[in-house]
DNA sequence: GTCTATATTCCGATAGAC
DNA sequence: GTCTATCGGAATATAGAC
């Protein structure tokens, strides 16, 4: 399993070797579910079916993986950031909900779960990424927020950078605390903070991707 | 360091052996930092000056310990529940946000930040503690809410066990997103959280206590 | 109840052959 | 670039002396 599937969106960007973007995805996916720490190169390689130090050649340290996982985060956030640029705040609000939606059918945390609570355990390495993506997503959250409140589709009371901060907590503890109450969870909590910020978003509006086993 | 000083609460309630006890105490705080997988016996030990194998004694597996934490957490809850049953809805909110408070001036999470991330590596026997932990802090965040809003001091839309779950997940990420983007994060997100629902307590009231190489 | 000693497992990481 | 082999360390846990 070393290479990848001719669907793959390396295919169009193939600025990176098929087995390092496959070992950092596959990090990110594991890291999503476990957490960085209870994270192991061993957990890469098994599904992978490579070997321990095969992983150690593209990422010399863990922290350079972890250090990876985030920085393609970061990308992936600029391009849908650029993406909808022009949208009204509410439109771009949809769009952050909806990567949220798919992470919550899919069982796994933000990436903003999966490390702030153990950041205090991490190394000094990524502790800084970690912190700038916090900044980043919650500049983000706070722009769009503001432009929905200004454009009228949005509305709630103080700050735009404290709501961001309050926002960007129920996505993510949503994600968490319905692996572990239910996933219904999600959509009770995520619902209700839409109705909070007068947005017409519901949950039920999103569709389900379909499962590969399907196609 | 086996005994504990003449002031200890353990003094009153002397159920639990003092050894016992001050692991307990040594665990949630370190558990309550690190979280639970980078949580170890030799972190106790260390603080406390007694060897691993002395740990395993009172408590045979990690596990063990862990819901040891967790059962004190549910008496304490049960404690300040019974404390302020009569007490107006408002006033018991107080009481919740004010335990968060002094563990943000720690820089400590609050168990269900510590575990819920977590949950899917955690041993079977842990889940369940977690899973009913989480529960019980909701129900008692849901009647305390919809207790302060019969009253007229509390103002919020929608169910009160939605509204708890959103409630309860802005106080326990904001302890998380405050050890990573600076403490003054705390005070932002609860003073906004209680500003929309009504209330007129804020951070500002609660006084810091009075650190123990002052007294 | 605490100690020393040890078993076992897993981890991140490196050396060196191919 | 991947492999085998291995190091060093830390983790949970147990056995047995005192």
């Amino acid at each position: 399993m070393s290479t990848l599937p001719l669907q793959s969106p390396r295919e169009k960007e193939p600025y990176m070797e098929h087995t390092r973007y496959e070992i950092v995805e596959l990090a990110d996916s594991i890291i999503r579910n476990k957490g960085y720490n209870a994270f192991s190169y061993r957990n890469v390689g098994g599904v992978m079916d490579i070997q321990n130090a095969s992983i150690h050649h593209h990422f010399p340290t863990k922290a350079d993986l972890g250090n990876k996982v985030i920085s393609e985060e970061l990308l992936r956030i600029a391009r849908l950031q650029k993406e909808c640029m022009e949208s009204p705040g509410s439109e771009q609000l949809r769009k952050i909900v909806e990567t949220f939606f798919k992470r919550s059918r899919k069982g796994l945390m933000c990436l903003t779960g999966a490390f702030t609570p153990e950041y205090v355990t991490l190394p000094y390495e990524l502790q800084g990424s970690v912190r700038r993506m916090c900044e980043v997503i919650i500049d983000w959250m706070s722009a769009c927020l503001e432009k929905g409140r200004r454009e009228g589709s949005l509305y709630f009371q103080g700050d735009s950078s404290d709501r961001a901060l309050l926002v960007m907590s129920t996505l993510f503890s949503s994600l968490i605390m319905s692996r572990v109450m239910g996933s219904e969870i999600f959509d009770r909590m995520i619902d209700q903070q839409l109705k909070d910020l007068g947005s017409d978003i519901r949950v039920s509006q999103f569709v389900e991707d379909i499962p590969e086993h399907l196609l």
